[in-house]
DNA sequence: GGGATTGTTTAAAT
DNA sequence: GATTTAAACAATCC
């Protein structure tokens, strides 16, 4: 689920309230959900809250990052302390909660995570730009990608436009659901040869791409299905989808019954007429 | 029971 | 080398 808009969400979240914060224990409750050495953080304050694409990096005094990836289903939930949210009780007990971080003012971290494809890695902070992960990462939205440079990217490829998309190491921070949205509201279809895109529709396809995402981080991102944001609460970018998960449903600019199908792996929802 | 799910990596096939 | 496909990670929902 979480896609770049989703999990810059959660950063600002953290921002806001981490920072200064000093790491009383980390309950480890399932050992593959956490990498690296977790004593490494005991004792350390919060610095800062970055983010690398869908990598959200917390960084901590003694030269330590903990990294977390949360793939599908991870969420990261904060508990301020004197609360007694209903989800605070509920999180502490869930059998998805893997990991749980203490700081010594009462707040807790919760890492839950249902699918347990994400992780927390605590490592060096002068080794997070060495990660495999980050190595690899194409240039990220809003961060080093203009517009004349994925135009490029684009009709440098043979691949099919969506494919391309979703491709992190040719650019970074899509993922399904916004490849899906962008694409409808520039009008192309999924299975167009990317070199096959004009210029000026790779060029609006880009700023439909970074307009739907800055969107959704203002609606602090999709909660169609299991995203929460840090506080435990659902995005709202899925009142708005305009073709993902709307299968059937007219399409909102000529009324055509949307469709989907599976595309190279992937649930794929287009209009058949407005993208050609 | 079968198939799908927002992400990424790896291996194998083409 | 570029690309495609499948599988793997695993749980839940419809």
């Amino acid at each position: 689920m979480p896609e770049l808009p989703e999990v810059e969400t959660v950063r600002s979240q953290l921002a806001g309230i981490l920072p200064g914060l000093t790491v009383h224990a980390i309950e480890i409750r399932r050992a593959k959900s956490f990498q690296g050495n977790p004593d490494a953080l005991v004792l350390q304050s919060v610095l800062r809250v970055r983010r690398f694409s869908k990598l959200l990096l917390i960084d901590f005094t003694g030269h330590h990052t903990a990294a977390i990836h949360l793939k599908m289903t991870g969420r990261v939930i904060a508990a301020l302390p004197d609360t007694s949210y209903v989800w605070d009780v509920a999180y502490a007990i869930h059998k998805h909660t893997h990991v749980i971080v203490h700081f010594t003012n009462g707040t807790k971290v919760y890492f839950h995570d249902q699918r347990t494809f994400g992780y927390i890695q605590a490592l060096p902070t002068a080794d997070v730009t060495l990660l495999h992960y980050v190595q690899t990462l194409g240039p990220e939205f809003f961060r080093n990608l203009d517009q004349a440079t994925f135009v490029r990217i684009v009709q440098g490829s043979t691949r099919p436009i969506k494919v391309l998309l979703l491709d992190q190491q040719k650019v970074a921070g899509v993922g399904n659901i916004y490849a899906n949205e962008a694409l409808w509201i520039a009008g192309i279809s999924p299975m167009m040869r990317a070199k096959d895109l004009s210029r000026a529709q790779a060029a609006l396809l880009f700023v439909s791409l970074e307009s739907v995402m800055k969107d959704a981080i203002r609606c602090q991102g999709a909660s169609s299905d299991n995203f929460r944001d840090a506080f435990g609460q659902k995005g709202t970018v899925q009142d708005h989808f305009r073709v993902y998960g709307r299968v059937k449903y007219p399409c909102l600019r000529c009324g055509t019954p949307l469709q989907k199908m599976m595309f190279m792996g992937r649930g794929t929802y287009y209009c058949v007429v407005c993208q050609r």
